[in-house]
Order: C-alpha cells, then sequence, then structure tokens
DNA sequence: AGTGAGGCCTGAAAGC
DNA sequence: TGCTTTCAGGCCTCAC
C-alpha cells in the first residue's frame, strides 16, 4: 500500500489504511534515516516509541496521530510532498526520501517526503491538547459545530476572498488548495467574494458543499485504496474526478462555459491558484 | 489584529 | 540535448 496527496480525504484515507495494517501491532524499532522534516524528528523518538504497542490511530486536521501505550503519540504531518508506504515484510532496499521507518509486529510503515515540509515527531499523549501545532486549529468540516452561524461570526469583518479565508485551518481545518475550489464550485460561489458578502444561506450552502465534497473524495479514495494499482505498484487517486481543479480551459461538468467565456478559469489568490466557472459560481 | 509576501525544500514539467 | 525557469496538494514567520 502506498499513499500520497495530502488534504483531508487523502490523509484520512491513509489513516484508515494504518488502522488496518498496524493497529494493534507493537513497535520493534524506529530508524531515523534523516531527521530533518519541517521541525526536526526527536533524537530521543526511537527510544520513546520502541516496544510499545500502537493502541490506537486517528486524523486530526491534516495531521495522524498514533498513541502508544507508554503514554507517548507520534504526530505526523505529510506536508506537501508526504507519502505514507506501508510494507508488509521488511525492504531490501529502501528509496530516497525514506526518512523515518516503523518496524512493528504487522510490517513496515515507511515515512518518505522528498520536500520535507511534513513532520514526524512524538509527544505525550496528555499533553496533545497543548501541542503548539494544534494551538490554532478550527473547526473539523464534519464537526456539528460548524454552522452558518459559527462562519458568519468568523466572517464578519473578513474582506478577505472566501477562496482564502478557506484555506485558513484556524476557521475550518483540512481543506487545501485543491478542495477549496472544488467546494466553492460545488456550491456555486464565486471563489472572489468578500468572505463577509456571503449570507446565512449561502453560508449554509457552502457548509454542505465541503461536506459533499471531501466525502466523495473520501470515499473514491476508499474504493480506490483497495481496486486499483498503477502498473508501477503505485496508487492511482481519484485523478479525473475533480470538477474544476488543474482544468482551466475545459468545459466544467455542469455547463457549457467553454462556449460561453473560454471554459474553467485559473486566477492566482494569496499566490495560489484558483480554478472556478465564471458562469455558474456567482 | 489582520493581512500579504516570502521562505522552507526537491523534483517534474515547461520554456528556451 | 541541456540549461533555466516555473510551479507544486502546507504551513510558519515576519513586516506593514
Amino acid at each position: 500500500v502506498e499513499l500520497d496527496m495530502p488534504e483531508l480525504p487523502e490523509v484520512e484515507t491513509i489513516k484508515e489504511a494504518l488502522k488496518r495494517s498496524v493497529e494493534g501491532a507493537k513497535v520493534l524499532s524506529v530508524e531515523v534515516r534523516s531527521p530533518h522534516l519541517r521541525e526536526q524528528v526527536p533524537t530521543n523518538l526511537p527510544q520513546l516509541s520502541s516496544s510499545a504497542q500502537i493502541l490506537r490511530i486517528y486524523r486530526l486536521a491534516k495531521y495522524i496521530i498514533i498513541d502508544l501505550n507508554n503514554g507517548y503519540s507520534f504526530i505526523l504531518h505529510l506536508g506537501m510532498s508526504g507519502r505514507i508506504k506501508i510494507l508488509e515484510s521488511e525492504s531490501v532496499s529502501y528509496e530516497k526520501h525514506d526518512h523515518v521507518i516503523l518496524h512493528t509486529t504487522k510490517g513496515l510503515v515507511i515515512y518518505n517526503d522528498a520536500r520535507r515540509f511534513g513532520l514526524f515527531t512524538i509527544d505525550k499523549t496528555d499533553h496533545l491538547q497543548k501541542n503548539h501545532l494544534f494551538e490554532h486549529l478550527g473547526l473539523d468540516p464534519f464537526d456539528e459545530q460548524l454552522t452558518a452561524t459559527y462562519l458568519e461570526n468568523h466572517f464578519k469583518q473578513k474582506q478577505t476572498a472566501i477562496k482564502i479565508v478557506l484555506l485558513d485551518q484556524s476557521i475550518i481545518n483540512g481543506i487545501g488548495n485543491i478542495y477549496a475550489s472544488e467546494a466553492l464550485y460545488e456550491a456555486r460561489i464565486s471563489p472572489l467574494r468578500k468572505s463577509s458578502s456571503l449570507t446565512h444561506t449561502d453560508l449554509e450552502v457552502l457548509i454542505n458543499a465541503i461536506r459533499k465534497t471531501l466525502t466523495k473524495a473520501i470515499k473514491a479514495g476508499g474504493s480506490t485504496l483497495k481496486d486499483y494499482r498503477k502498473p508501477d505498484g503505485s496508487m492511482g487517486y481519484f485523478q479525473n474526478q475533480h470538477c474544476v481543479y488543474n482544468k482551466e480551459g475545459q468545459r466544467c461538468p455542469d455547463c457549457t462555459c467553454s462556449e460561453i467565456d473560454g471554459g474553467i478559469k485559473r486566477i492566482t489568490q494569496g499566490g495560489r491558484s484558483t480554478f472556478y466557472c465564471g458562469y455558474l459560481q456567482k
């Protein structure tokens, strides 16, 4: 099993794969081949986790938390290019950018990250709440506390475009650059709208669109993981299911915008690409 | 306080 | 062909 591409749905899918393969396993040893990630991998991480049992694996925003039975938890983040490889037996040779390897009684977990924007660290389980990494996290998209009123309060005096604000992990966590565009398309809301201009109804529509878009992607990830493997052994993933992301100039699935005004548009907001249908999204 | 720009890294793809 | 530039799914810090 091998997966990458880290927004909420991908992290969720990877977390599920980890649960299926190594939850309950015992950590035999940990190899740190390179500690230079977004944060340095703690020197004592191997000694703190060796011979502990993996109790629970869950997702927190775009992080994966692995609780051990000795009072410590691993914290993983995949950054832009992080990948997790799960192998059933010992690997003969490691690949470039394989930074951290967990040897467990149920197989090998390899953390690989070319750009090293991700992290693999450890903290006391009962200290996670206070860990600086989670200090400013907003609500999970599926948290029932995420309501139109919640967003109304946060957007009240925000002049910033809604697309940029969707990437702000301190309001809603888990949405990245792909699903920000996809959710706004699903909601038929222009990425250029000022956040404060969204009505209560717009926000209800947007929340539903976010959940629908993420749910669809998680389901696709799950089925992909189970059913589809590219010839080189890596996982194929969901590439043709995006409606607008990376589809500049093409016709969006729900209208004839390509004939009316040149199809899906690509613009830059906050230094990052946004894709939308100028005809459907208002 | 809120906002925008820049930086961290490597590699793939596009441009010349 | 090979060299240079641009761009990439995230997040943090710093200057205004």
